[in-house]
DNA sequence: TAAAACCTTGGAGTGCACTCCAAGCAAGCG
DNA sequence: CGCTTGCTTGGAGTGCACTCCAAGGTTTTA
């Protein structure tokens, strides 16, 4: 059976299950899966659009994923709940490859990315207020309801 | 040609074209679109799936929206970027529509998405942190290769 | 060594939130 | 009155981000 994202992690199981040192950093793919949340399916078509570098293989053709490769999927993470299209990752991801000429231009998308999570976090604080006006309406309505009833 | 969405609406035009003062108030469904910023489609699909509530019509079946209907919407377009899927709206659309007794229900929700999106805002904070310490990585490497070029 | 669990692939399928289309009435203007 | 622009409908299409499948090879556990 094909392991799908555990998502429900009942109450913190026995063990976060550590990463392993540096030097001792091979993961298979289901390890993976338990660390990122993400789901085998998922891993892979990241591969395929360009999204993870290089991954490595057993000599029998198996993913192993590194430290190095966790961390990445750290920031992708980050970077997809800041609703950063899938593309514009790729195209990060891609300049990372292409190496240290693509730096400025790295800086500038991690910018614009920073400037969008700014104006994002605002409009949720305003919808907050929003909210906030909102449930103190239906408090109030609710003690007017039982009072009537008293 | 169907009005779309002016997106880019660049740097402020003659009028914000303001809302009608209580019983004159009787918007095409265009005008709606300039207020919202939502195309005449989704307007119309939002009413099919029961988003919205009855919207009158003119005596030959046209749309006539009201300062009602456009409070709706910014409640849903506030509810739309806290990522609020469209079926828990329609949820909470159904609630106002059956009346008194679903009071509970709705506060219910309303406190749900208050926790979510808290939550939202906490991950991106999180988010912004990292994306902070990439910029200052990348603004050091960058004054690294400018100091030794010189 | 045998069963059970895990991993591989390309390609097809899913769910969401729109987005568009064609054909035809409706409204406002010269 | 005719012309242009706007509004109506149901149903089909789009783009994104997964999500799943079948068939078969690999690794681990008993």
């Amino acid at each position: 059976m094909e392991t799908t994202a555990t998502t429900a992690d009942t109450c913190a199981g026995p063990e976060p299950a550590a990463r392993r040192p540096d030097g001792r950093d091979q993961y298979t793919i289901s390890e993976v899966v338990a660390f990122t949340g993400l789901t085998a399916h998922t891993l892979r078509w990241y591969e395929r659009i360009g999204l993870m570098p290089h991954i490595d293989r057993s000599h029998t053709g198996q993913r192993r994923y590194t430290n190095r490769d966790l961390d990445w999927l750290d920031l992708v993470g980050k970077l997809r709940l800041t609703g950063m299209p899938v593309a514009g990752m790729v195209r990060y991801a891609e300049m990372v490859r292409e190496g240290d000429h693509t730096y400025t231009d790295r800086f500038e998308l991690l910018e614009a990315t920073r400037r969008d999570v700014r104006e994002r976090i605002a409009e949720l604080q305003d919808t907050l207020a929003v909210l906030d006006r909102k449930i103190n309406f239906y408090a109030d309505a609710g003690r007017a309801l039982a009072s009537e009833r008293s």
